[in-house]
DNA sequence: AAACCGAGTTTCATTTATTGGAACCAACCA
DNA sequence: TGGTTGGTTCCAATAAATGAAACTCGGTTT
């Protein structure tokens, strides 16, 4: 089993959607369960919410604490994700996100357009914001990087979907809550699939209110020659501001900024440093 | 062994640096060392790095990339830290660090010094930059937050140092390479430890070239009531725009600032929010 | 004050996953 | 063709994770 492949051909019948490689992925479940809680939680509220016994989920805590994954608070006896994931996300972020390889020409759009650019990847079925230009002030940080959001509704997400194959598609589908955010938002496999038709005959996607009233956005896809969804750029106004064919009128410099960045992303190679980091 | 608790009563000659608790350790032990490359990394580069056998670093390699905290490129063979890890720093970022609660006050220092702001935390003996807010150019994202240094040679990492307890103290002195940097770096614990006492005395830090020829700043520690050690804030300037005197002048606000900030995370309490992040 | 409680922690025999030496495979040299 | 490097798989030995139950410790209740 090759890790990074993306395995067409698994029994599309397992019946517990088979997470958990061993120990590992408990441990990590551990740290994903803590970091969605979005505070510090306490023990029991953890092991309310999981399938874990007592003491195994004690000792999981006790093994990611230790080694920095979570922090603990013996005064309020909380948990909450620890600072050598900030470290971690660092690394991860310079070298296997867009944004690095994509900064500059983030930067010329958002001077261009003058509103606000995402730039995005997907993780999981999930969008995940890379990077952010916020047209005026500066920008908010780990507030945005990092964030998720559901694909279903946001421009860059449909940007995305519209492009993947048929496997991974409906892998991604599958993991949608096709949640109603406004009366906009489609809420259902087949409108979606309708949707991204149309996106991927157009080469661009609109998010009409479909995620926040007031809300529109035009999202291109990022895509490597042969046609890999790497991930997505979308220019946000409101509709004070501007209307669903203004925001058209700007797709021909959104498509050439993410042509642009798949081209760069294609030609780009670590160059070959020995140097370490002064550790 | 409550998990939050700094032994002071450990053995004092535990012969291994102890890491590794269990699989979940050397899990996160690859973890690390792939994210110490701050480059795509072969198989063999890693097995080469590290005591692991083949096999094992194999399956270790295989459970990470499977769980998305590595993400391997199979055209390349070579592994990079994966895209969990920054949605997982983003909820880290956002409860764990000083940064959004300090946000307010360090952008008010940044407009009224009109220089570099850093704010940063202690981790494992090494200084974290969590926020920074750059005199010009809109804040550069993860490039900054989320970047290690060293202690014993800048101005935030001197600080943190000197208000330490005795035990942890040692611990972070332990851990610190003393690598020289410049004419100017401290290269010794002894050395170092003078300087802190001054810190401690005086209530704030300079660095005066110690890590960058040309760069010199001015840090105060951000401590509890209590005395502990939340952080450091600094403003950086160059020798050509300052010298030390003026930065020394900059000093009554940064200590506000830093006092301001402490003052806000030792009233900051969780709001008890019972609603979940819409998954 | 004694009994009770519930959250958190520890113990320990049982179960299970991890381990790693060795074999294997596939390219790529020479 | 035969050697070599780089990566993957096997499987018996082993070490680690497991979880039911017992325990501890503040704070309640009766």
């Amino acid at each position: 089993m090759r890790p990074g492949a993306g395995e067409d051909e698994m029994n599309a019948e397992d019946p517990a959607p088979q997470r958990a490689d061993g120990t590992v992925g408990k441990a990590l479940e551990v740290l994903d369960m803590v970091a969605d809680f979005e505070r510090p939680v306490r023990f029991s509220e953890l092991l309310a919410a999981e399938r874990f016994p007592k003491a195994t989920l004690f000792r999981l805590l006790q093994t990611l604490t230790s080694q920095g994954m979570l922090s603990y608070d013996p005064d309020r006896q909380s948990y909450a994700p620890g600072m050598r994931l900030v470290r971690l996300a660092h690394s991860a972020w310079r070298q296997s996100s867009l944004a690095p390889i994509a900064r500059p020409h983030v930067d010329r759009l958002a001077a261009q357009v003058g509103e606000t650019v995402h730039l995005a990847q997907l993780d999981n079925g999930q969008v995940l914001y890379v990077d952010k230009r916020n047209a005026r002030q500066p920008v908010e940080m780990f507030s945005q990087a990092g964030k998720i959001g559901p694909a279903h509704c946001t421009g860059v997400g449909k940007a995305m979907l519209a492009f993947l194959e048929p496997g991974p598609l409906e892998d991604a589908l599958a993991r949608q809550s096709f949640h109603r955010f406004t009366d906009h938002t489609l809420t259902s496999a087949k409108a979606l699939k309708a949707d991204l038709a149309r996106i991927r005959a157009r080469g661009y996607a609109f998010d009409d209110e479909e995620h926040e009233p007031g809300i529109i956005c035009l999202a291109a896809p990022i895509l490597t020659r042969a046609g890999r969804v790497l991930g997505a750029l979308s220019v946000t106004s409101t509709t004070e501001r501007m209307n669903i064919p203004a925001l058209e009128a700007l797709a021909p410099g959104i498509l050439q900024t993410a042509a642009a960045i798949a081209a760069d992303a294609e030609s780009w190679r670590f160059p070959e440093q020995d140097k370490r980091g002064g550790r």
